[in-house]
DNA sequence: ACGAGAACCTGTTTGC
DNA sequence: TGCAAACAGGTTCTCG
C-alpha cells in the first residue's frame, strides 16, 4: 500500500481522530515488527496526549506532549484503521498494535508482513533519526525542484528508475508513482540517470508533482486491500497508465506501444518502449 | 564508494 | 487438482 500518496491520505484520516486526544490505552501483540518496539513502549505512550500528526515522506510522525515523537513506517503492508465502534471488533492475527483515545476511538495497527516499525525519538532530535537523516527532499515542497534534482542525479551511473527509487535523491516515491511518473515524463526507465538534464529533468519534476497530487486527491491507491483509514479505498489505481498493464496496449496520444515489464534491481518496472525514450 | 541482489515475512496468484 | 515458484506498495545489509 504505502507510497507517500497513501501515506498521507493516512495522516489525514487520523488527524481529526488523534490530534489533541489523549492515549488512554495503548495495546501491544507482539514485541517486534521488522525490529524490536523501543523499551517501554507501552508506558512511555500511555497517558499521552497527541499535539500534532506530520508526514516526512513515507513515515508518519506522531509529536507528543512530553516532547517525544512516535515514528511510524508502514513497510510493505502496514495499515492503520480508525474504529469507532466501543468495544472494537476482536483483533485478527495480523493487528499488532492498538491506541484507544480518551474518546474511546481505537486506531488499529495491522502489517501482515511486519516490514513495517515504530520507533519513539526525542522530537528535537527527530532530524538525527537514522531513517529520517539521509531522506532527500519532499517532492511537493519547494526543497525539489528540476535545478537540484539534476544535481542529485548527476553523478548516479544507475538507471533513472533505480535512482527515483532511492530515498536520499526524492523522499516519497515507491515502485508505482516512479512508473507512472516516467511513463508521464515520456523517459524510458532504463535510462542512465545522469542523462537525465535539461528538458528531462524538468519534465521528469513537474511529473512526479503532478502524480502524487493526483494521487493524493484520489485517496491513493489500492492494490490488494483498503488504504484509507475509515476502511475505504482509494482509487487512483484505476489512472495507472502503466503500473500492472502489462501486455496492454499503451493507448497515449494513439500510441500503439504495447506495455512491457521488466525486472530492474530486482522490482517489476512497467512502461511503454514505444514512447518512453 | 557504488550498485545489484539477497534478506526480512506472510499471503495470494500463476504455472506446470 | 495439487504443489511449487513467482510475486507483492519498502528498506537495509552484504558482496563483488
Amino acid at each position: 500500500m504505502p507510497e507517500l500518496p497513501e501515506v498521507e491520505t493516512i495522516c489525514r484520516g487520523l488527524r481529526p481522530k488523534l490530534e489533541g486526544q489523549v492515549l488512554r490505552r495503548v495495546g501491544q501483540r507482539r514485541a517486534d515488527l521488522r525490529f524490536p518496539l523501543p523499551k517501554a513502549f507501552i508506558s512511555r505512550l500511555s497517558g499521552r496526549r497527541v499535539l500534532q500528526i506530520e508526514r516526512r515522506a513515507k513515515y508518519i510522525l506522531i509529536h507528543l506532549d512530553d516532547g517525544w515523537t512516535l515514528i511510524i513506517h508502514l513497510g510493505m503492508s502496514g495499515r492503520m484503521t480508525v474504529i469507532e465502534a466501543a468495544p472494537p471488533p476482536a483483533a485478527g492475527p495480523h493487528d499488532h498494535i492498538e491506541f484507544l483515545t480518551a474518546a474511546n476511538v481505537t486506531i488499529r495497527y495491522n502489517d501482515t508482513r511486519r516490514f513495517g516499525f515504530m520507533d519513539l525519538v526525542k522530537t528535537k532530535l527527530l532530524a538525527e533519526h537514522p531513517m529520517l537523516k539521509k531522506l532527500g527532499p519532499e517532492p511537493l515542497s519547494d526543497e525539489f525542484n528540476a535545478a537540484k534534482l539534476r544535481q542529485a542525479l548527476h553523478s548516479k551511473r544507475t538507471s533513472i528508475k533505480a535512482a527515483l527509487l532511492d530515498q536520499r535523491i526524492v523522499a516519497g516515491l515507491g515502485n508505482i508513482y516512479v512508473c507512472e511518473s516516467l511513463f508521464r515524463a515520456k523517459i524510458s526507465p532504463r535510462r542512465s540517470a545522469y542523462t537525465v538534464m535539461g528538458q528531462r529533468s524538468q519534465r521528469i519534476t513537474e511529473a512526479i508533482q503532478n502524480v502524487l497530487n493526483s494521487a493524493i486527491a484520489a485517496g491513493g491507491s489500492s492494490l490488494r486491500d483498503y488504504v484509507q483509514t475509515d476502511g475505504k479505498l482509494g482509487y487512483f489505481q484505476h489512472q495507472w497508465r502503466v503500473y500492472g498493464r502489462e501486455g496492454e496496449t499503451c493507448g497515449q496520444d494513439g500510441c500503439p506501444g504495447i506495455i512491457r515489464r521488466i525486472v530492474q534491481s530486482g522490482r517489476s518496472t512497467f512502461y511503454c518502449a514505444n514512447h518512453q525514450r
